[in-house]
DNA sequence: ATTCATCTACGAATTTGTTCGTAGATCAAA
DNA sequence: TTTGATCTACGAACAAATTCGTAGATGAAT
């Protein structure tokens, strides 16, 4: 019972994440990809359900969603296998690039550092 | 010509950046997946030379591939698609996740406090 | 020259994910 | 109670990635 979430169900989770419950309704407008009809997200969300990624409210006519997975967990399984399949299992060679990205601001770096230093205390 | 590789195609090229240059059926013994005919393979890097992938030399008999698409663009495209995917755009949530990874040891944080040192240097 | 292992090419089956159309249920408002 | 908007269920089309079988080329060894 231990899936990994496919791209659009990633989108579909962050969104269960962020708003905690959520008809298909709120999901399908919450996404931002571009038009993708109603009936698509309905079928994902009805697929993640089947997958037993997410449960589901069906006491009223609106069903209402709720993500199963956690946010950490999946988190966690995307990072694990990404180390392995793109930085051959390299967890510095990964967190180097990603701070020598432009991405990182310096408010982001310097959270990073506190991080650090906490590590060190334990 | 900015393609994005499928899983297999990954783990193709990681072979081919380690060896720099190798034969399909080099490739198909280090890989290390469950057994798959060697066939696959072969359809696989015929693919990526066709997406623009790889180059070949087909001067002789075996022929021989080459990685065209560079390591670190190619590692650099997949961390920001999983940034922005996985962790909202934040890259300190993915740096502080990875560190916190057991897979981090010692001497990879190390390498990182390094990092960070010279970062701040420039 | 024949044999044999190994190679490439390629079509096709399979699998997995995504998309949508249609049918029928539900419910509130006229 | 009829209408209309909105919902679910579900089959099916489509697309992309992966897999393999088979046919034919190549070259080394007998």
């Amino acid at each position: 019972m231990n899936m990994k979430p496919t791209d659009s169900e990633m989108e579909i989770l962050q969104i269960l994440w962020e708003m905690g419950e959520c008809s298909v309704r709120s999901v399908h407008e919450k996404l931002d990809r571009k038009d993708v009809g109603y009936t698509t997200t309905l079928k994902l969300m009805q697929i993640m359900h089947d997958k037993g990624m997410v449960s589901r409210d069906s006491s009223a006519k609106t069903h209402v969603y709720k993500a199963l997975l956690s946010k950490e967990h999946t988190q966690h399984q995307f990072l694990d296998k990404m180390i392995d399949a793109v930085y051959n299992g390299s967890t510095a060679g990964l967190v180097m690039q990603a701070l020598g990205n432009k991405r990182a601001s310096k408010q982001e770096i310097n959270l990073i550092k506190e991080y650090l230093k906490n590590l060190e205390n334990s």
